[in-house]
DNA sequence: CGTACATTTCGTTAAATAACGAAATGAAAA
DNA sequence: TTTTCATTTCGTTATTTAACGAAATGTACG
């Protein structure tokens, strides 16, 4: 049950499913949704962490950055259910398509500068 | 979104969940919720109206009652979908097992007596 | 080694939430 | 019409949560 509501209420915030979104368009690294969602980094990291928490999401380190990615494994019915189901929500919201092309415009090299912000 | 992220709240409460899973059983009175939760009458009315914004469920006065029942029109798809997964959820758990039972011992004018609580 | 920088952790604050009891509401029975 | 009683609303309190900036962490590059 604990793992049922943890799941619900990782889905509970507007800002988490964007990000689940938009990491159904490709993996991505704490900077390019801080620059989406124009939320703090350290925002952007706790939300990350609620979502890996629920296991709706893995990470992989790379160099000085960590993606995020769906986790597909196949280990938690609730979550492989919600995210199916997720993935067929909010196909035409606006936040949503236009969170997906700026995805599409957006180099990491160029965003994620500390010094910029 | 707004709707969605509303749904997903108000399953995010595991009282409110076993709400649900109670009227899967049949159609229930807000002082029957309260005897098998074990909650404040007040704070069960919360949650039903809470679950009832959300349009996962209806009310139908009748005399001096109100009987809660599950939403099962087709108008709100995220509802219908929602509701129909968490059908297949938490089968086998101790304390949706345990609150059915406790739903076909129980008559409501037996339980629903405020003096006596 | 030391600097740069992506990310996480920490501490704080404002807002939301779940719980309760008491009071208000409204329908049924006496 | 007065009382009963199921339910809702209100006011309060304790806990959780989302947000931020600052400080800590850890990796890569000069």
């Amino acid at each position: 049950m604990k793992k049922l509501t943890k799941a619900f209420k990782a889905l509970s915030d507007s800002n988490r499913i964007r990000i689940l979104k938009m990491l159904e368009v490709r993996p991505l690294c704490v900077c390019e949704i801080t620059e989406v969602l124009g939320l703090a980094t350290s925002t952007v990291s706790k939300h990350l962490s609620i979502l890996r928490d629920a296991e709706f999401i893995l990470d992989k380190k790379d160099g000085k950055w960590v993606n995020y990615y769906l986790n597909d494994k196949e280990d938690n019915e609730y979550i492989n259910k919600l995210s199916q189901l997720l993935k067929s929500f909010l196909i035409h919201d606006d936040i949503i398509k236009k969170d997906g092309q700026s995805l599409n415009h957006m180099d990491r090299n160029q965003i994620c500068r500390t010094y910029e912000k």
